[in-house]
DNA sequence: TTTTTAATTACAAATTACTTGCATTTGTGT
DNA sequence: ACACAAATGCAAGTAATTTGTAATTAAAAA
């Protein structure tokens, strides 16, 4: 499955190619995972302030290069939005707290959904499971 | 549609029936509604410290009296959880920041994400609907 | 290539939601 | 009514994220 390249990418969202924006980027298609701000400053190679990074996955989250993981943490996650990671559950353990994505389901559940929204525009759909992961049980 | 009582709740949970605890369940069972601690105190008819707001709530969500909404904002969200609140998909509005509850789907995306989720222990299923409420549109 | 300029970054400080410690108060079994 | 463990309120602390601002930098213009 070949990856992403970063500098494509933002180039393609019309977005400066600064060394912060470039270098997060392979960082977060790299790591290939579930993040957060502060997961991704310890992955990231040369140090870089947190209030960067804070402010360049708002402006990837506003490009749809990345899409946020729901999730009761208080800290936010999210990840890599691209035709190499199409929307999918996540499985949410209630002891370790790992995020681990879950291969995408197509079902008619997403029309159901839709009936039932009344009035209101859907965007996304997400499904979240919790539990025990494998690992913790 | 019968409502829950609070004091009988609490005791059927071998809860303490404090001013405070019977006070806020109250709250919770008449605003009928997806709530935060902060949202809460606001509705709350005498004043009542926030602390002991988050810790009636942990106490709450331990005996399943509430339940977690899962949420992308940072502030956490519950709702009742008894008989007449089953589980069932939100809706919440991009530019307004609402959570809508949606009726209950009955559907067999339930053992489609089981079979998807492998090792893994399934506790709860949870959708999560994101788009833009009828109000906002 | 150099200059210009608006966007971006780094650091400090502020804010927000939530948690912890501890003294005081209060339900509830006896 | 009494005792005592549990619950509450207040003060202070913490963790994640945001805001303000001066310095830096990418990239368009000269």
């Amino acid at each position: 499955m070949d990856k992403c390249d970063a500098k494509t990418l933002l180039k393609q969202n019309n977005l400066k190619l600064t060394r912060q924006r470039v270098l997060l980027l392979e960082t977060i298609i790299n790591s290939g995972k579930v993040f957060s701000a502060i997961s991704l400053q310890g992955k990231v190679e040369n140090s870089m302030d947190l209030v960067t990074i804070y402010r360049i996955l708002t402006i990837f989250l506003e490009n749809k290069i990345i899409r946020e993981v729901i999730s009761n943490d208080i800290t936010r996650f999210y990840e890599l939005s691209c035709k190499h990671h199409p929307v999918h559950p996540h499985f949410v353990c209630r002891k370790c707290n790992t995020i681990i994505c879950l291969p995408a389901v197509n079902d008619n559940y997403v029309s159901k959904i839709k009936r039932i929204a009344g009035e209101n525009i859907i965007e996304d759909i997400t499904i979240q499971v919790t539990g025990i992961c494998s690992k913790c049980k």
